[in-house]
RNA sequence: GCGCCUGUAGCUCAGGGGAUAGAGCAACGGACUUCUAAUCCGUGGGUCGCACGUUCGAAUCGUGCCAGGCGUGCCA
């Protein structure tokens, strides 16, 4: 497809006398598919030339109709109105296409841009000795996703899970668990329990603040190394990870390095030292601050008056540390909208003390998990956890295989990449930025617009191709595939691989999920209306590759969302 | 107060200068002796929050307003 604008481009250009960056971007997609493929407005040129841009469209026709000639993608050129509308050759898209799919396999698709150049991604971050929340899904599906759409860019990608394991809370924790904890409870649920007294020195806190001051005590003793503030700690940290790896296995994520908060408390008071020795560093209210006013920014907090540290000193450091481990291209953090101004302030520290890759690391924010019954909070203790979404995804799954498909072998297996595919996807799909409404409803509808419709699909077509006497053969008369839906099909799949690469410019995984749900559709119009087996020879032959390739793409595309295809379900 | 984000069909959302604004859900009506009906086809449903501006052209860009969300120094 690629090609073919840039031929497009280049017998356009010295026609129209623009440059050539303008044509490429005057260049549009028609509303419909007989319309053409691209599509130039002529609009543009209408003042200069002094004539309608219909006139124009006509003229630029009728001058293309011989270069045409001679070019191998464009097909046709048509006037329509004021737009000049270009065909592509749809034989050869096929072939191309179709081969390409068939001979790159899980690479279809992919491209080299970052070969050679690491993407440092720190997503998913959970905070130790909480539950891991249906609030985490959104970095964890979202950064994983980019981690796979970055790869199938040719970067090599580093997955950090910068866990939230130091901090005040910590402090509160031990405190809730000195008054009132017992080892016999912890050792029975640990997160949950851990949760419940969370829950419980919040509600205790409001009636008596002086528990707050006491709970950022013992965090202060946690920095400061005391034993018994270190033992508690490292116990809740190992009973926590415990229970996020079981999720991140069922999620199919990993990560490269798991270095939390904690890991870079030696570093803290050398990079304080250093901010200092620049001179960024300023005494305020007790506490010592990086004064950002003349950049429009409130001041960057790095110890507090106790002397204990803050976040921000904390990602300073892993910022510095994973610059000079990584040498990345580009460090993105996958955290939520909410946290906007800490990354701006956080970039802005990095660039005054002079590092230039400051302006490569981006804040890739999303929108908040909302609820009917208002906001979900740790603290609040209405929590909903991530894993009682994926058990009810996963039972649904299993009850509605149970009624249409019961013979079906490895039902457990299915129902779980089915019920978790439609949780990944039911956050995938939307727009990161905006906010979602938590609904049990829609994470348990499997039609319409979801991973269970696309994968039923994907599904459809391993039936289609598991029948006796179905070979797919690479070589086929590609001048067959001419109705409409099997157009519309080969259009889809060649624009898989731009569609990857709007994705990663963007980092958004919802362009993805969107192309595939469209690509899902278009195979069903095809299935309904196009017979495979029934088919005659060539066309039989060529069909065969078409939905081959179809169900290539999207087990290639689904993996990109970090969702698996059954064959069967 | 100030800053950032959001506002499109009854509901959930695509589209983010270009041709008639699209899906899904819900409602109603159709299609399984034919490749899996978790599917498909059809019907109804819209002052694209409001106003002004830029442009040949605005749901899309700018400004102002309205509504909601988030943030705004010792949480992360």
């Amino acid at each position: 497809m690629e090609n073919f604008k840039n031929e497009i481009v280049s017998v356009l250009q010295p026609l129209v006398q623009l440059a050539e960056k303008d044509v490429q971007q005057q260049l549009t997609v028609p509303p419909e598919l007989k319309m053409g493929d691209y599509s130039f407005p002529c609009f543009v040129l209408s003042k200069s030339w002094k004539r309608s841009p219909q006139e124009i469209s006509a003229f630029l026709a009728e001058k293309l109709g011989e270069a045409i000639e001679e070019s191998f993608w464009i097909s046709d050129v048509k006037s329509v109105g004021p737009y000049l509308n270009f065909f592509c050759s749809r034989e050869k898209l096929a072939q191309e296409t179709l081969q390409g799919a068939f001979y790159e396999k899980e690479k279809y698709g992919h491209l080299q841009e970052g070969q050679g150049k690491n993407v440092v991604i720190d997503f998913s971050a959970p905070n130790i000795a909480k539950p891991f929340g249906i609030g985490h899904l959104r970095s964890t599906v979202i950064g994983s996703s980019l981690y796979r759409i970055y790869e199938a860019m040719g970067y090599n990608c580093v997955g950090i899970n910068h866990l939230g394991d130091w901090g005040t809370q910590f402090g509160k924790l031990m405190l809730a668990y000195k008054l009132w904890g017992s080892e016999d409870s912890l050792r029975e649920d640990p997160i949950s329990y851990l949760y419940q007294l969370y829950v419980k020195f919040h509600k205790a806190a409001e009636e008596d603040p002086s528990l707050e001051e006491e709970g950022r005590k013992w965090f202060k003793k946690l920095e400061d190394g005391e034993e018994e503030a270190l033992q508690l700690w490292s116990h809740f940290r190992d009973l926590s990870l415990r229970e996020f790896n079981r999720i991140y296995d069922r999620l199919d994520i990993t990560f490269d390095a798991e270095q939390g908060e904690s890991f870079y408390n030696e570093m803290l008071a050398g990079t304080i030292d250093s901010l200092m020795e620049q001179n960024l560093v300023q005494e305020s209210e007790g506490a010592l601050i990086v004064d950002l006013e003349a950049f429009g920014l409130p001041p960057c907090l790095l110890r507090k008056k106790d002397g204990a540290t803050l976040y921000a000193t904390r990602d300073l450091c892993a910022a510095i540390y994973r610059y000079e481990k990584y040498r990345f291209h580009r460090l993105i953090y996958v955290v939520g909208a909410a946290q906007s101004l800490h990354f701006q302030q956080l970039f802005k520290v990095l660039e005054c003390m002079g590092f230039p890759w400051a302006e490569r690391c981006v804040h890739v924010p999303f929108g908040l998990i909302k609820f009917k019954e208002g906001k979900m909070s740790t603290r609040m203790g209405n929590l909903i956890f991530l894993e009682d979404v994926i058990d009810k995804a996963v039972e649904l799954a299993r009850q509605i295989i149970e009624e249409k498909n019961p013979g079906l072998k490895d039902k457990n297996r299915v129902a779980e990449m089915i019920g978790i595919g439609a949780v990944i996807f039911g956050d995938l799909s939307n727009d990161r930025i905006k906010d979602i409404d938590f609904d049990w409803d829609k994470v348990l509808d499997f039609s319409g617009e979801t991973s269970p419709y696309i994968q039923y699909a994907h599904a459809r077509i391993c039936s289609i191709l598991r029948k006796e006497n179905v070979t797919v053969i690479p070589e086929i008369n590609t001048s067959l595939l001419e109705t409409g839906e099997e157009q519309a099909l080969i259009l889809a799949l060649a624009r898989f691989s731009e569609t990857i690469k709007k994705a990663a410019e963007t980092y958004k995984p919802s362009i993805l999920a969107r192309y595939l749900i469209e690509l899902t559709r278009d195979f069903n119009n095809f299935y309904h209306q196009c017979p495979v087996l029934t088919a005659e020879g060539e066309l039989r032959q060529a069909r065969i590759l078409l939905i081959d390739g179809v169900r290539q793409v999207l087990v290639n595309g689904l993996y990109l969302l970090g969702i698996e295809a059954p064959s069967e379900m």
